[in-house]
DNA sequence: GGAGTGACTCGGT
DNA sequence: CACCGAGCCACTC
């Protein structure tokens, strides 16, 4: 696994059960601003590695809509995931404006690794 | 190496 | 809100 894709499911940990964030800011947050795509991949990836762990259901697009397309079976579950998180979503999106992940510099630098 | 492809994003219409 | 177009960048042929 290279290094990109393990900062991008490291970020991705630290997302607060509730809550959600976007390609884009996990890119930034990782380190690799730009690169809201390889983040997608990164998640398709460890999808298919049947890691369990990595909370890839709350990652929406930068406009809190659920990135697949209607007919994709993953779309319907995201948005199940998501309610059972207590999360609404609405039309296929969620309202960033109450789910969105406030990252805090306190929360990245305690997740560091020694 | 060039062309096509996204679980993306932003700005314009 | 929806639909483009243009950037964007790693990956696969």
């Amino acid at each position: 696994m290279k290094k990109i894709d393990k900062q991008i499911c490291h970020v991705v940990k630290l997302i607060p059960y509730g809550q959600v964030s976007s390609y884009g800011r996990i890119a930034d947050l990782a380190g690799f601003p730009r690169r809201a795509r390889q983040v997608s991949k990164s998640l398709q990836h460890a999808n298919q590695n049947g890691l369990t762990d990595i909370p890839w259901h709350r990652v929406v697009n930068s406009q809190g809509k659920i990135a697949f397309p209607k007919q994709h079976p993953l779309y319907l579950k995201q948005i199940a995931l998501l309610k059972q998180e207590g999360i609404s979503v609405n039309h296929g999106k969620v309202q960033l404006s109450q789910y969105l992940w406030q990252a805090d510099i306190a929360t990245l630098v305690l997740s560091l690794p020694y």
